[in-house]
DNA sequence: GCTGGTGATGATATCGATAACATAGCTTAC
DNA sequence: GTAAGCTATGTTATCGATATCATCACCAGC
């Protein structure tokens, strides 16, 4: 039996499926029927062909295979990042829907930012992805143009966009927000408070703050305290220095919303610190329903969103309608759950 | 002045570089000049060139571009995993530099097995990338096979393994361990505890526990008490558990170090709610600085690692070769630095 | 005035696979 | 026994860009 090739000359090309075909004593597109899992090739010719590649060394050229068949088998996506973020459990959840499809994955950060997400939206469009899957619904007009006239399907997650592209995936920041408002609120807390980071980047930030102070005015409490601290995504360190801020202007808050578990972690770390005692003291939640809230101590009140089942429900519509082919697919709204989580901090 | 292309009719074919040409009068390869920066194309010409680009909504195409000039503009990279962990910021860091580069990334996660590994190499090689960068000396020898023939540079990155392939960017995990042990034990610790995942999956995590067990022997100290436990990477949850079977094994245990801050923090959290103090009690210790060690109550001593420097530094040293076309470049072994960092967990 | 250089552009072949159609051989139905 | 159908395979054209070589106009230098 013929050992597989251990290596090649650095100056010697690699091998095409002619030089497969040739060895195998077969045409080309035998050999291109062959890797493909569907191809219809006798036993013996397929035997033939696998050894020869085996003896070449031969992989697939994908490049050369998606110009001709008009199928890339990419799908991009953009997350804002991917760092200490629920949106790496999304990405996750893409990847993993994915998988089984043959088809890869083109991931991008935006930063936060629209005019990043349209730069990589541009770069991502020369490899012609055959869907996309965007985060949020801001984005600028040169990014619905370029989408629309690639005549891809695409879907927004994590937010319900007021005027989606096409497909969306996700839940109102804004009503959840309001329900984490509410269930404290039921509790007795009255004085509210809210941490997030100034806000025209981050959309879904915005959103639950709008939520926030809708909830307290519906419910009749005093006015919000609202703290706007640093860039979005707020990190650890700045939920600390915002909820120092917070209690310096208002001592006497009750409850600490903030727009992220992190932030909140840091808030309630920072009160530790200063000896305060949470709940007793001040009552803390935050909103993801990271991994850190359910095990520091005390754990952390949230509203857990299901950010992997955001990233798998994306690609799977995604699929559907790629495969499926429907030149005229219909949108779909998917709405994604989400529920208050209470814990020791409130 | 020509107004841009609105949007294109869902049946009609997307505009290839022959329309440009011919609606700005020149030919494709003009227009295939002028979409460089380096084309040398005359200024009234381009600004037609780019007129008609605009009126069309033309975007390049480049899987038939790289085919063409047998450039893909891929860089493959392997991270065990994206959440929650080190390698967002190393895939972070190599996105950031590749950004200026035009090159793209590919990215996979191995979900720290090889044979996991082994399936998306395969799958990224079929798009030709130009470079790969790995996490890790272990692979299996289809991948080592593989990669030969590829005749693209690799680089390996954070480990310094015994048998590099190519290019290496990392540190000994198995030292830096090591100095965290003899820092602790300089302060008079003598009974320590190690927290790890069983072990054969993580190769960093295993060289962290020998350089534990290492210095340890060195130090003529009492036999380390090594808990094993859960698959790695190991979680928050799962270090509180574990050092809760450390503590009923070995109750007087002084120090508990461990293999990352994610399981550190779930073991000082746990700790905190069984009412003991740290680092009175017992002192903890983790590896990584995530951001969670330094802002917890108390901070978390641990070795800072440059994780995002890794990848920039990989993906630095691929470019070099990538761009610089070294047909028989030099394999180079890049240290990267590490340092304890004392809080008050210690 | 002729040679040689330079800058801008065009023509053609080609990258490596696959779609679409063609063909040969064999089986099945009535 | 022959038309119809099926399976396995081959042939040819093509996907959309770029490498390479060719061409042409123009200018400088002697």
């Amino acid at each position: 039996m013929a050992k597989a090739a251990s290596s090649r000359p650095a100056d010697m090309q690699a091998p095409t499926m002619v030089d497969v075909a040739n060895r195998a004593g077969v045409s080309a597109m035998t050999v291109s029927r062959a890797l493909k899992d569907g191809g219809r090739v006798s036993r013996i010719t397929r035997e033939k062909i696998m050894a020869a590649v085996n003896d070449l060394g031969y992989v697939l050229d994908q490049s050369a295979g998606s110009l001709s068949s008009r199928k890339t088998g990419f799908v991009a996506a953009m997350v804002p990042s991917i760092n200490n973020s629920n949106f790496a459990d999304t990405a996750r959840g893409i990847t993993d829907e994915l998988e089984s499809t043959g088809l890869q994955l083109l991931l991008g950060y935006t930063d936060y930012t629209v005019e990043k997400e349209e730069k990589l939206i541009e770069a991502m469009l020369r490899r012609r992805p055959e869907g996309i899957i965007l985060t949020g619904g801001a984005h600028t007009e040169r990014v619905r143009r370029l989408l629309k006239n690639a005549g891809i399907p695409v879907v927004e997650t994590w937010e319900l966009p007021s005027k989606p592209i096409d497909q969306v995936v996700g839940f109102s920041n804004e009503e959840a927000m309001g329900l984490l408002v509410k269930t404290l609120a039921r509790k007795g807390y009255r004085k509210f408070g809210y941490i997030g980071g100034t806000t025209s980047r981050d959309t879904r930030g915005s959103q639950r703050r709008e939520g926030f102070v809708r909830a307290i005015e519906e419910l009749g409490l005093p006015a919000g305290r609202l703290v706007s601290f640093g860039v979005p995504p707020i990190s650890i360190e700045q939920g600390g220095q915002a909820v120092v801020s917070m209690l310096e202007r208002w001592p006497d808050t009750e409850a600490v919303l903030c727009v992220s578990d992190l932030s909140a972690f840091g808030a309630l770390m920072e009160c530790k610190r200063r000896g305060m005692k949470v709940p007793q003291d001040i009552a803390i939640a935050g909103f993801g329903d990271y991994e850190v809230a359910a095990f520091c101590h005390p754990g952390i009140t949230t509203v857990n969103v299901d950010c992997y089942g955001i990233g798998r429900q994306a690609a799977r519509r995604l699929i559907q309608i790629i495969r499926g082919d429907e030149k005229k697919h219909e949108q779909e709204i998917i709405l994604t759950g989400y529920r208050v989580v209470e814990r020791e901090s409130t």
